[in-house]
RNA sequence: GGCGGCGUAGCCAAGUGGUAAGGCAGGGGACUGCAAAUCCCCGAAUCCCCGGUUCGAAUCCGGGCGCCGCCUCCA
């Protein structure tokens, strides 16, 4: 599987955190099917946009590269996704990038024009199959600027002669750096060979840079590119599309300053990776409810655990809770088979989750048997941590820590407070009971009287 | 202008020919000293509209309306 990854030339924004984790996803969930899968994702770090930075700045080009690889590292680490297997980057590649023009020019596909070269897109016969567009149509729609030095005005830029002030690289064309669409295709075709199984990115990527990328791959092996491609649809802040003239960008490190990530994963990977998302805060603001009634469940779970051992003849009951939660599993993962739709796989863990709650709140059955179907259960949970990264905290922490500095009283002074209640309750003194627990709650704590006598508390939403 | 996508409950979101998943919010009930949590029950009569195909359409076809994306750097 090869991913476009990024430019790095700023930090990055929501958008790039649908497709990061979206492809994270994937590839955790084809890590579990097939363990031999290759995960390749590139860094362009040779582009117009970085020169500009780097001339602005003062710095070089390597410089400003650098220093947004290393922030590309933060967010995707602190959004937990899995590094790829190789990260390649444009600007150690360019023999082979070089090697693939060659091969173009020798098959008459591309040609020379004062030390830039271009791809003769005429020349190759299925252009545009990809976007599912007409030479002829994009002709039609006008707005191409007209150069002079193109045989044609869809013809694109493999290589680039240098101009004073640009990063440069010998090449049989003189010196020069190379066009943007030609390292995904010598890099991904290195790793991968000439023809491979997933090729990704964004929606914003088909045309033209991948339309670009079958054009060169297919031109110069004549071999099939890529057996599938997915692309990730578009995060749009309100109903509004992000973009820089309109100022809405919404860093991944500033979100992640507020909120889990796993809000963030949950939030994203509920829908399906082809739909527009509209991201708002609250709508985050709401997933939390999601979360933390999973977040429940695992804390029965882990409580019912404890409870194992005990050898205990397993009653009917039990092993038709225990099928219900192994049919919604095997659904789970039809589900994710049917092109990752996660969002209907998400709908078959909240069902088990309630068929579950259901057998261990209203059945007769003892607890080394709930420990049993929690066993199950706890099964479940765990592989959908591992493919969606979510429920990876202990609950307790999950419940008490995330955001224990925004807290005005310590752990320590709560537990004295439910000590004193409990107390109170215990001497059927409800009034005094209940200012503690009117108390708490006005600081953002609430309460839960569990059966069995303890109290437990967590932070309000 | 060309190409593509979308329009499903108050909100989010699956389903794409056979009685409309799931989440959030809301109402009622069980439980509780009261709560909280959990569970149960309830809720879509335009699945954007109009025609057509079919025994049967949210799902297919045709025509509208509305929203969005791409066609220029972009996840």
């Amino acid at each position: 599987m090869y991913v476009c990854g990024v430019t790095v030339y700023d930090y990055c924004h929501i958008g790039h955190a649908r497709s990061i984790l979206v492809f994270d996803m994937i590839y955790r969930y084809l890590k579990k099917k097939f363990p031999k899968v290759v995960y390749v994702r590139n860094f362009t770090d040779v582009d117009d946009k970085i020169i500009n930075k780097a001339n602005r700045e003062g710095k070089s080009c390597k410089e400003i590269a650098e220093r947004y690889i290393q922030a590309f590292y933060e967010d995707t680490d602190a959004l937990g996704a899995l590094r790829p297997d190789i990260e390649p980057k444009a600007t150690e590649h360019i023999p082979e990038m070089i090697e693939l023009i060659q091969k173009l020019i020798d098959k008459g596909l591309a040609y020379v024009v004062d030390g830039d070269v271009y791809y003769e897109v005429r020349k190759f016969k299925e252009y545009g199959k990809l976007s599912g567009r007409s030479i002829e149509e994009m002709l039609a729609g006008a707005r191409i600027e007209i150069d002079e030095k193109k045989k044609d005005p869809l013809d694109f830029a493999l290589w680039k002669a240098s101009k004073p002030n640009e990063p440069w690289w010998e090449s049989p064309w003189g010196r020069g750096r190379p066009g943007w669409h030609i390292e995904c295709s010598a890099m991904s075709m290195k790793y991968l060979g000439e023809t491979f199984d997933i090729h990704g990115g964004g929606m914003d990527l088909i045309f033209p840079h991948h339309e670009n990328e079958i054009a060169q791959s297919e031109g110069a092996t004549g071999k099939p590119f890529v057996i599938y491609w997915i692309h990730n649809g578009f995060v749009n802040i309100g109903k509004e599309k992000m973009s820089k003239s309109l100022g809405n960008i919404i860093l991944i490190r500033d979100i992640l300053k507020r909120y889990d990530r796993e809000l963030l994963r949950l939030f994203l990977l509920k829908t399906h990776y082809r739909s527009p998302i509209d991201f708002t805060f609250e709508a985050l603001d709401k997933e939390k409810e999601s979360l933390d009634r999973l977040y429940r469940t695992k804390e029965k779970i882990e409580e019912l655990l404890s409870e194992k051992g005990k050898e205990h003849p397993v009653t009917e009951e039990a092993e038709k809770a225990k099928a219900e939660i192994e049919k919604a599993k095997e659904e789970f993962y039809q589900a994710m088979d049917d092109d990752f739709n996660t969002a209907m796989a998400l709908g078959k863990l909240f069902e088990s989750v309630r068929d579950f709650n259901r057998f261990v709140d209203k059945s007769g059955a003892s607890l080394t048997e709930k420990a049993l179907v929690a066993e199950t259960m706890a099964d479940f949970m765990g592989e959908v941590e591992e493919i969606f990264g979510i429920l990876s905290h202990k609950p307790s922490e999950w419940f008490k820590e995330a955001k224990s500095e925004e807290l005005e009283l310590s752990a320590e002074e709560i537990e004295r407070l439910i000590e004193e209640r409990s107390r109170a309750r215990k001497e059927k003194n409800y009034k005094k009971a209940d200012e503690i627990r009117d108390f708490l709650k006005s600081k953002g704590i609430l309460l839960e009287d569990r059966p069995d006598g303890k109290t437990l508390w967590r932070l309000a939403k």
